[in-house]
This record gives C-alpha cells, sequence and structure tokens, in this order.
DNA sequence: CTGTTAGCGCTTTCAC
DNA sequence: GTGAAAGCGCTAACAG
C-alpha cells in the first residue's frame, strides 16, 4: 500500500501560496519570483516530490509513451532491435512499454488491449507466426494512433515499414549455393503465414529456376519455427535416396541445430551438404562450422522503425504516408558453405 | 495529432442517460437493469470505445505496472530473466515497462526517474557495473514503492532480492579445474562493484586455499566486461614465463571469447588450458570446445522476483520484510575443461 | 507575480 | 435504477 505521496498541493500548503504557484514554478514558468521559485523547488526536494505523470498525461492526452510488440525474445534479433528502437526512443524524449507475445496470437491481442488502455501514443510492431487477422491492430489506425511494423510485418495495413530484403537476400542466398556447385538444395520453409518466410521462398525457387535447376517439392519442408523439430527434418531429408547437397534455412536458430544435427550424422559440410542460414543471429560464429547466413541490420531496423513512428506522432491523420523502407541485407559467408 | 478518443460522456450523451450510469454498465456494476447496460456496451463497441487507464489509475493511486531496469540486452541473461518475470507479472495482472541502462549509471538514476513519474506500483531492477550510489533506489523506499533486486543486487538496500550461490557455484568450478589437475589457475575477475563478482572471486580464491594452491595475484586479470578487452587479456596470460593451465572467467561472453583466442594461439583446450565460464549463455554449447559453465536458472530467477515483489505490494512498509532467495546454479561440464 | 476556476476521463458517494 | 456532484493531481486560461 503506498503510502500518501507528496503532491504539489501540500507543497503549497507548506509555503501558504496557491497550487498554481507551484505548478508554474515547478515547470518553470517565466513569472514567477525568484524568491517563491527558490523556497518551491527547496521544499520539493526535501518532500522528495515526484511529478505525477498520470495528471500530466490526462491533461495533456499524450503520454510519450511508445508500445513495442514483438514476438519473442529468445533468439538474439528481437532484443537487438529493441536496443535500436530504445536509443532512439530516448533521444527523441519517448519511453517504450514492452511485451512479448510468446508467438501466441491471444497474447498478441491481449497486449495491444493493454497498449491501447495505456493510452500509447504510438505502436511498433512485429507479427507472431500466428497472427491471421489484424483487427486489433487496425483499431489504433481508426483511432489515430501512429503503428509501425518491423520485420515480420502486416501486408494488408496501409502503414510504415521496416524490412529487409528478404526476397533479393535469399536468392543470392540459394545462388551462392549454387554457385558452389549445389544442384539438390532443399528449403526449411517458415510458416505461410510470415510474409518474411514466403518471400525468402520465392527468393529460393527463383534461384533455382534462374539457374536451370528443377524444383523438387519433397525437398521444401515447412517448419513452424518450433527448433526442436529441426532434427526430425534434417534427417528425414539426408535419408532421402537422392538427398540434397544443400540447404537454404529461413533462419539461424534452426541453421544451427541442422549443422549440429548433420555433424552427429557424421556427415561433411560443405562437402556432403552445404547449409545457409538467415539472420546472422548471436551463435552463428561459434558453430563449426560456422554458419553462412543473411546479416540483418537489427539495431538499424529498430531506429529507423522508431524514426518512422516519429514523423507521425503529432502530424494529422490525412498527412500519414505509408513507406516502407527496405534495409539491405548481406551474405556472410562461412565455412558451412565453403571450403576457402 | 490524436483525434477525439470516445469517451463514457459521448456514449452518455448519444444514450441520453448520465456518464455514472455508463461507467457503471461498463464496469459491470449490480444495479444497472439489463436494458441500460446492453445499450451501452453495444454503443462502447460500435463506438471503439476504450477505457483510459490514465484517469483510472489516478483515481485508484495504482498503475499494475512494475517497472523492469536492467543493465543490459546483449547476452542472453536478462532477456530470459525478463521472460520468466513477464511471464509471473501477467498471472498477477500485471504490466511490466523495461528499460534497459546499457550499463550506464546515469541512464539507470534517469531510468528510475521515469518509473518514479510513470508511478510504477513497483520495481525489479538490477545493477549497471558502474551503479556505486543508491540514492535513485532509496527514494522508491521511501515513497513505500516496493522494490526487489536480482542478480546484480544492492548489498546496502534492506529490500528483498533473488541471487545465484556466485560463491559456492564458483568454488565448485575452480575445484572442478583443480581435480582435472590443474594448478596455476587464472581469474578474469569481474568489476568489483557487482557483488557477484566479489562472491565467484572469493569463490575461486578459497578453492585455492583449499586445496593448498598458491595464490598468484599476477593470475588475476581485472575484467570490465567489455569483450572486446578479452583477447588481449588472455593473450598476455598465455604469454606468462609460467603461463596458467586453468583460467576461470566471470562471464560466458568471454568465456566464449577466450576460446577463440586460445584456439587462435593454437593451444588444445583443456590439455594446455582449461576454461571455466559462467551463466550458460546461449553459445556457450555451440563453441567448440563447449564452454564448461555454471548454468544459473533465468527464467525461475525473474519469475520468483516477481514473487518477492507481488507479496510486498498492497502491503504496509511496516510488513515489509527483506528475504533473499538464493537460487542454485549448477556446474555444466563440457570439452573446454574435460576430454570425457 | 499570484490566486481562482475549470477541466482532463473516470469512479464513487449521496440523493432521489 | 439513475443522476448530480465531488475529486484523483495537475495545468492553463483568466483575473487582479
Amino acid at each position: 500500500m503506498k503510502p500518501h505521496q507528496t503532491n504539489i498541493y501540500d507543497i503549497a500548503k507548506a509555503l501558504n501560496i496557491s497550487k498554481s504557484t507551484v505548478s508554474r514554478a515547478l515547470t518553470g514558468h517565466a513569472q514567477v519570483s525568484e524568491k517563491t521559485r527558490k523556497a518551491v523547488l527547496e521544499l520539493a526536494e526535501k518532500m522528495d516530490y515526484e511529478r505525477n505523470m498520470l495528471s500530466i498525461n490526462l491533461i495533456s492526452r499524450k503520454t510519450n509513451l511508445i508500445g513495442v510488440i514483438v514476438p519473442e525474445f529468445t533468439t538474439s534479433f528481437f532484443p537487438e532491435v529493441v536496443i535500436g528502437l530504445q536509443e532512439k526512443a530516448r533521444s527523441y524524449g519517448y519511453n517504450i512499454i514492452i511485451s512479448q507475445s510468446d508467438e501466441c496470437f491471444a497474447t498478441e491481442v491481449e497486449n495491444t488491449k493493454i497498449m491501447l488502455s495505456s493510452q500509447v501514443d504510438g505502436v511498433i510492431a512485429s507479427l507472431t507466426k500466428d497472427t491471421h487477422t489484424f483487427e486489433h491492430f487496425k483499431i489504433f489506425q481508426r483511432k489515430g494512433i501512429p503503428i509501425v511494423f518491423f520485420n515480420r510485418v502486416c501486408e494488408e495495413m496501409m502503414v510504415p515499414k521496416v524490412v529487409i530484403n528478404d526476397y533479393d537476400a535469399a536468392l543470392t542466398a540459394v545462388e551462392h549455393l549454387i554457385t558452389t556447385g549445389k544442384r539438390r538444395i532443399a528449403h526449411l520453409a517458415g510458416p505461410e503465414t510470415l510474409a518474411t518466410s514466403k518471400k525468402r521462398l520465392r527468393g529460393y525457387l527463383d534461384a533455382l529456376r534462374k539457374h536451370n535447376i528443377d524444383i523438387d517439392e519433397n525437398l521444401i519442408i515447412p517448419y513452424d519455427l518450433t527448433v526442436g523439430k529441426v532434427k526430425v527434418h534434417v534427417k528425414r531429408l539426408m535419408k532421402m535416396k537422392q538427398r540434397p547437397d544443400g540447404l537454404f534455412v529461413v533462419n539461424d536458430p534452426a541453421g544451427i541445430e541442422a549443422i549440429q544435427t548433420i555433424k552427429k550424422m557424421n556427415l561433411r559440410m560443405p562437402q556432403d551438404i552445404a547449409i545457409v542460414g538467415f539472420s546472422n543471429d548471436y551463435g552463428s560464429d561459434l558453430i563449426e562450422p560456422g554458419l553462412t547466413t543473411v546479416a540483418q541490420p537489427k539495431k538499424l531496423m529498430g531506429s529507423v522503425a522508431m524514426e518512422l513512428l516519429y514523423n507521425l506522432i503529432d502530424k494529422e491523420v490525412s498527412e500519414w504516408k505509408a513507406v516502407t523502407v527496405t534495409l539491405d541485407a548481406k551474405l556472410i559467408i562461412r565455412k558451412s558453405s565453403s571450403l576457402s
């Protein structure tokens, strides 16, 4: 039970002045006598006075709070984006309130409700793999609360987005495998609900087509991002009569798991099978062989998202523009795909 | 610029009733006619009405918000603790607002101010390595806002804390090295500002004493947690005339870096030098050789901290008890210290 | 330079 | 069962 917290009225009483004057002194208003100001400031300090932002926000209809909704916190991707996000937010004078949805749609919906009732001034979000409807996000638009998506974006909403060039990066990654002589290239494909997954799949397909390699549906494995299942998928792949000689995996945690599985099977990388992951997560350069992967500018992604959001706050809804910023990802070649 | 948000008065006007009635209908008060309630609920839905928690919190002097202050987000330790924290908080009906101090004292102080003015109902914190005064935390106590520390705790404050048995774990870790025949064991020691570092150092020293091994001050290297500096420290150690045959490192990121450095020097682990880290971070089992380390129950640490905090909220300050919960850490032996 | 008044959106007596 | 009024802590006209 919080005891009574000092408020401006307490200070006013003690000093025998009105609370307006106290308020003015505290907020640094010009027209306050030096004497009064000093007295107020001193007493405030002594009484541990701290402004109650609830009332101020209530008046100003502004909280300087940005809601951040991420699907998970277990890979290094989202924490790193958050670092960039928070840094930029701080520079704008905004604080962030983070919630992670644990890849669960219902939790995501609940989190948006909380953001809404907390009166956030804006929202930055990345979808869970299960998100299939977007009513809970559209409500922000209707209420004139700006929203920006990053990485896992909502395709059907006209709002600013920050993504990386998943398609190009995937195409480059698979071409890299082809260049090293691989011809039977498998793909662990992410959930179809995620645009990133779909784009990476398209990049994979187009790389094969471009090099006149037949597409074998059996080599495209749907993977729901549950790391534990990678082992089974990889083993099955490697036990095919015509086993693949290359494997493009939708993200790094899975890539790392794949490497471990293949090592246990006593197959050589990249000779027997070459692996390419996606995201350059922490760990991809620790494992042996190092995982060839696609590096994403994570912190930058966060700060760009915050920038886009900032440009919408305080603007009329009619002026909002739905830009999509595409950041460049870069292939990092390591031993899992290349001997040299 | 947020446009007008629907409030209870809008609903009242539209229905030609008073806002008190709307409030009662919305909050599920008993004495409202079924007819009115239904009308209110329906209109609220249609008008995208969302309760403004600012005003409610202002009245109730309660926000259901827990402030979480962590020093960093770059290792996997804190994000994992946060997962446990948030899970438990949610089960209690609390939301969390996270801020990371980036290992910077000034940022930490600033963050506490934000928590204070955001009227959080409680605080869960872990100190930066630079935190040397605690006035910014003591103010919460004075204001009757409960605070719980975890991992990097404030020794001089009488508040609940969640720690792991750093001393025992360190002692066990170093004894493990001794058992495998190592006698010149070096230690990369964390900042003295952190109790965890000090306890791990004491564990290291006592393990040596216990086994009658002379303590060589030259083998105790002060390390400020800047990963980039590990390489230099390790190289210097390994170039001593009498080089160490064991190395106990204060945390895993440094342990991983040490392994990489030693590999580049073409020395064998554990034969030439055995390494033990601390924390079982992501990556410690990916690197080769795997890093022997001390596993901490991270998620549990978060949920216990939240539990302790919850037990203080709504209690009179006089009833607060300053328990310290010590969780058990466990040595995980991998190839960096053991051949078998 | 300072006090008075109204009001942010909501809940909660107290009447009727 | 419903309305009127007060008030949470603060700021911002408007007077004086």
